[in-house]
Parts: C-alpha cells; sequence; structure tokens
DNA sequence: TGACATACCTAGATTTGCTAGGTATAATAT
DNA sequence: ATATTATACCTAGCAAATCTAGGTATGTCA
C-alpha cells in the first residue's frame, strides 16, 4: 500500500528533537518516558537513523561535555528537518485515521 | 523497540473479515474504500498474508461460485482469528496513543 | 574491584511489504 | 470480431525497517 509503513522511528527522533537538542542515549530515555515504555527504542534502531538523518541535513550534530566530563553528541533540528517533521506528523495522521476507519467500520 | 512494527496488514485484513466473508480482491478494494483510498494494498502484500493467516487457523477459506460464473476464494474469520483481533487492535490502540503522547509532548 | 549505568557504534539476520512478473476469465469498447 | 480493461488468483525475489548481538569506553556505586 501507499507508503505503508511511516518511519516511525524518523518522526519519533524528529518529534523529540523539535523539543530540544538531545543525545542518542537520552532520546531512548525520552521515549520510554514519554510513551510510558511502549516504545522501548534499541541503539541498533536509534544511531543508524540518527546518522542517516545527519547525512539527509534534518539534523546536525555537536558535542558538548556532560558535567561528568563525559563528552556526549547532541543532535539539533535543521530547518529542514523541521519541514520534514510537518510533513510525517500529516502523513501519520492520516495514516492513523485510515487505521481507525477501518477498525470502526468493523462494528458496523 | 518494542513490538515496534504491528502487523499492519493483519490487523486490517482480519478486521475486514469481521464485519463480513470476503474474497481478496474485493478486501483491496474494500480496503480502499473504508480509508478513502489511504490504503492502497498490493496482491503482493495481500496474497501471502491471507495464506499465512489460513495456514495458522486464523481464517478459514472456501469457494463459492459468483453470479458471473467465476468462482471467487472466500475467508471467514475463525473463533482463533477473532481473539487475534482482538489482541492486534489493543496493541494498535496501545501503539498509535504511545505516539500520539510523543508527538503531543512536541508542542508543549 | 566488580557490577552496572552511561554513551557510542556496526554487521548481519529477520520481518514486512513491494515490484514485477505470471495465469485465466468476464466485460466493455472499438 | 477483437483488443483492452477489470476481475481474480498466485509467486519469486528485491528493498526497507528494525532488531539481535556483538564491540568499545567511561563513570558510579556497593
Amino acid at each position: 500500500m501507499k507508503k505503508q509503513s511511516i518511519e516511525h522511528t524518523q518522526l519519533l527522533i524528529l518529534s523529540l528533537l523539535s523539543s530540544r537538542d538531545m543525545y542518542g542515549y537520552e532520546m531512548i530515555l525520552e521515549l520510554a518516558r514519554r510513551s510510558q515504555n511502549v516504545f522501548e527504542m534499541k541503539e541498533g534502531t536509534l544511531y543508524p537513523v540518527l546518522h542517516a538523518l545527519e547525512k539527509g541535513h534534518y539534523v546536525e550534530a555537536y558535542e558538548q561535555e556532560a558535567p561528568t566530563g563525559r563528552v556526549r553528541k547532541y543532535y539539533r533540528l535543521t530547518k529542514k528537518g523541521r519541514g520534514c517533521l510537518a510533513e510525517e506528523r500529516g502523513a501519520w495522521e492520516k495514516y492513523a485515521g485510515a487505521v481507525n476507519a477501518v477498525l470502526r467500520a468493523e462494528a458496523t
């Protein structure tokens, strides 16, 4: 079907970054928190997507030292990324609406 | 993440069959209709899933002649299939709710 | 000092859906 | 009459998305 699988991971990452800059590991924790542990994103999923987003100029990376002394790799949403987020948000709403329409029809 | 990709195709098919028995080609048309053309399921997607559902005893197939004279292969939801549908429905709601929670947090 | 949490990374397998082909019949247009 | 389109089923192989399972390294706490 048409764009059957929305790139959920990408949508979620962009959405997180729209509230504030974050580093990878933080995104995993934050996603779990905001979804009440429904999402348990794996590092093997996150990092490749993050690198692809950077390569496509949807996000920019920069390093910053944490209070602990460790250097973290933060990601910032670009203008292009913001546009992509809006687009994917729309796609998600359309998609979820369609699934719900089919599920509701079930009861009819 | 945990069951990241709900088996959307399966959920949609089971949902369709819960309203009435259908044959494959009909499901494609009906899905498009109920979703207002958001879903355009491909035959290459549908038939393999249908066969897997049959093998797993979630649906049963039977042949029936159409008024046109052609024989169609109808599918009927089994009790097991009904249980699976309820389960996947729940999973979908949980999943969609989590995505929406993350998207809403964005605005915060 | 040993275990665990933090923090990053990648190769390869798995799953899911799509592309692109095939067969065959019925309806419709030319 | 005949060519095209819609109906109706099928499968092999490709592509994309995510996960598994490993690796490296540092900081924290019992």
